[in-house]
DNA sequence: AATATTCTTCAAATTTTCTTCAAAAGTGTT
DNA sequence: AACACTTTTGAAGAAAATTTGAAGAATATT
């Protein structure tokens, strides 16, 4: 009875490390800027993050999302080749990871957005990177691996507006 | 409630570049010649600067109008031809650009108006200008190129207006 | 082929965004 | 300063977008 929250930043509950939980919100802010469902950007977030990929039904349990929206963000994000799905013979599933390159990503006008609202995201990505210190092994150098991209994305984003630096 | 900021200039915050501030205080110029509310200006200044196009929401959080100013705004804008919303499939909402022909701009009498009021605009530009130097990249290309539009119609304005298309 | 599991669709529920409009604030005039 | 007129605001209702989950389709397993 007391969702009296702030409304933009769903409660990311236990079921994601606190790194993963601010690197799904950063997208979700891209996702707000381009207008963009929210629940895609939360997909894209944890796959973007995760070290390996994912199945649809972790993406739900994980995301608290239902399958249909689950089912409808994958399908949108594949079709924008953001999300590619692998399949592994030894599972029954077919796992889903986070296309990296941002090339790939964008259209021109989805690009022009995306760099528009990168800017102000340079705060947010130094709160992750220090979260991500408590990271140990592989988890850690992966977790490094994808601030550093995220980070260059950035720097790509400052290109155009950045009077302010 | 310290907001005591200068009378005839709204206090254009760090949401704005120095260059859309510039650009958008021209049209609010303008506005006030032709007696149309600053907030049509206002928001038809970000959007003719606007590298891309812009949803109501950020045209409100931007320029710190209501919802309500901005919807009518917009409408406004939209009926004179001044404005066009544009659909793109990758995006749900509805974004609006800034129509940047100057015939489509102006009925007979808001051109009358606008181009007998243009030619004190002349320092104006010239500061806008010089703003723009630090921008770099895309966002330097098209500032310049709407700074290029915006000069000529000033050469437009100090013609006789039977000349001005 | 039959069964079990996973995925997609879509109508209904929910959430978010937009418009309207009455009241408040602002402007200019006398 | 009081008046008439314009603009802005924000709450409430309307419209639009998003999410949900049950039902059916598709796919995998035996």
């Amino acid at each position: 009875m007391d969702n009296s929250g702030p409304k933009t930043t769903k409660l990311l509950d236990s079921r994601l490390t606190p790194v993963e939980a601010e690197v799904i919100e950063l997208f979700v802010q891209f996702a707000r800027a381009l207008s963009l469902p929210r629940s895609y950007a939360e997909i894209y977030g944890l796959l973007f993050i995760s070290p390996s990929p994912l199945t649809q039904n972790e993406l739900e349990e994980r995301l608290q999302i239902s399958m249909g929206s689950t089912s409808m963000g994958l399908n949108f994000l594949e079709g924008l080749g953001a999300v590619r799905s692998v399949k592994n013979p030894n599972h029954r599933r077919t796992h889903y990871e986070a296309v990296a390159e941002l090339r790939n990503l964008t259209g021109s006008f989805l690009r022009q957005h995306v760099l528009n609202h990168l800017n102000d995201s340079g705060p947010r990505l130094e709160r992750i990177k220090e979260h991500s210190q408590a990271l140990t092994g592989e988890a850690k150098a992966h977790a490094h691996a994808r601030l550093k991209l995220l980070k260059s994305w950035l720097r790509l984003a400052s290109l155009p507006l950045a009077v302010s630096f």
